[in-house]
DNA sequence: CTGTTAGCGCGTTCAC
DNA sequence: GTGAACGCGCTAACAG
């Protein structure tokens, strides 16, 4: 591998010629910058860019670790990542939260190949991102709040989310609304749940105990909390699944059932997740913008790294979705 | 920020000294490394990662460049790549491929900064992946065919999807097949429509252009070209659409038509995405084991990185998937 | 066996 | 246009 020396002595130049040359810096005059750019293609030249974030101490470029590289889940939120990175001439590479620590998110995380994290994943244990926290690496997470006053949090409104969910069932004359949550020592869930229960209470409606089940967030989950909500007899008229993943699950076991959705109970779900709009019936749901939330992210990290931000905590709107599953309650 | 001389300071010893206790390297006393250690930890010093990579000039981390890191499509084949470079300690970032000159992908594959690059991303241009060759730095390319004997292809056998797709409806009894194909200039879709007239020659059936069509591998285009194919007056009995997304659109243009599907016309598809099973009717069609491409090309990588490999061009069978889109010919 | 000295990897940038 | 220090950690060779 040619080094910028290959090129200088090629060149008939001092090194420090040579890499201002490469780099288009004015000082030299065109003739020896002429000469030194085809030394570097003769030589195939490529540059170190390791020896130069190391000397510049900087990478120019911002990670991303989600939970597994795959889901579909953060496509939106990489987009708006990239392209607002990108007017900024930042890079973003994104990796995964698996594989402990020797995981390449541990890294990212401590041995700054990166100049600032973006974080959303869950089986990242708290202590590894509280480790990491220095001076000018900005570090932003999307599915937790933590306790330092220099992490970054941008979070959804997943109460409110909850809230308008529950309110859209009651503002269609439910009254007998049941709930499938996710794990319980899930963030998003619980307030997901927080809002779920204030929106009965704010009008007046018991919350049934036999009517909160638990989905783990799986199809499987939702699958199994549906029959057990059929099976127990008093079936509600609603339903309020923490995620659309497990809608779809509790909708294939009510139809199993016999019932027909909406006619015979509605259901809404949450995340706004692609197939939702291709089951049957298309699901009604509370959706996060993913992009925004991306982009903001990014925003904020180069903020961050170039000026300086005031605001630390930043909670996104949620937006309901209605499409069919959901109905006036038949009387 | 703390480096590993502050280290050495602190604990009183030689910067070498703190370096192989970092290391757990035996040579020091443990009452040394303890010490070491400690020092560390107060300092909370972190090394940085750049500065090792240079010396070592490795980075035990394989880039994969994907379109635009947000692609559901990619999400198994990720994860196989993972698991196969995990057992092996090494670890995997994924960028996108936009952004030009300046895109993190360029980086990646000009500048040093990871050991190995697998590609799947049609937007990257031939000449810089070639431009990037160089001995040690393995190149897999999943998405097309590069003139250069040092790049590892892993492709998918496109030709027998497309064979095996059109055997089927044929084996179906269907003669009146139509084609629904993407861009024109993509080779993948060009290999599968080798293989529908492959299998159309091989049976004898002639060859009909009016009911070969474009839909740009979009929903979208799909739809309109079910539309067209209506239109035209004399209906196909069968359908291969060259991907699923496309395959989704025509089933709507169909349905508006007022066909049943499948029992006026069969419908099968190419790459069983993940919402082909939801439609109605779930969608037949032709499945590239995604997860084992990633595995592969992982493996590929670090066989070409520590012990070297023969073969350099991997194909991949497909695998039909049968589900409620297609059915025998109504006579 | 333990610890130290010193040079390296490679490009950037300041002082001359 | 150039020499040389520098960023930071690794490691061979050497000394005690």
């Amino acid at each position: 591998m040619a080094t910028i020396k290959d090129v200088a002595k090629l060149a008939g130049v001092a090194v420090s010629t040579a890499s201002y040359a490469l780099n288009n810096n004015s000082r030299v005059n065109s003739e020896t910058a002429k000469r030194v750019l085809e030394a570097a293609k003769t030589l195939n030249y490529q540059k170190n860019g390791i020896a130069r974030d190391l000397k510049r101490s900087k990478t120019e470029t911002i990670g991303i670790i989600v939970q597994d590289l795959s889901g579909p889940f953060y496509s939106e939120l990489m987009r708006g990542a990239q392209d607002t990175l990108l007017t900024h001439k930042y890079g973003l590479i994104a990796c995964s939260a698996i594989g402990g620590n020797v995981s390449t998110a541990t890294k990212f995380l401590r041995e700054r190949r990166v100049d600032g994290v973006i974080i959303l994943a869950e089986s990242l244990p708290d202590e590894l991102i509280l480790q990491s926290v220095r001076e000018d690496f900005p570090i932003i997470v999307l599915d937790r709040k933590l306790d330092s006053d220099s992490i970054i949090h941008v979070l959804v409104d997943n109460f409110s989310g909850g809230y308008q969910a529950t309110q859209h069932l009651i503002d269609l004359g439910h009254k007998e609304l049941a709930y499938i949550g996710g794990p319980s020592h899930n963030r998003d869930n619980q307030l997901r749940f927080e809002g779920y229960k204030q929106a009965l209470k704010d009008s007046g409606i018991h919350l049934h105990p036999s009517w909160i089940l638990q989905g783990q967030y799986t199809r499987e989950g939702g699958y199994s909390a549906g029959k057990i909500l059929m099976m127990q007899g008093n079936a509600p008229s609603a339903v309020f699944c923490a995620n659309d993943e497990m809608a779809v699950g509790a909708i294939k076991a009510f139809k199993e059932a016999g019932l027909k959705i909406p006619h015979d109970l509605s259901i809404i779900g949450f995340d706004d997740i692609e197939i939702s709009q291709y089951i049957s019936p298309p699901l009604s749901t509370v959706k996060q913008s993913n992009y925004e939330i991306g982009s903001l992210a990014a925003h904020l990290i180069y903020q961050a790294l170039n000026e300086g931000i005031e605001g630390r905590d930043y909670l996104l709107p949620t937006e309901l979705v209605l499409r069919s599953s959901t109905a006036r309650k038949q009387l």
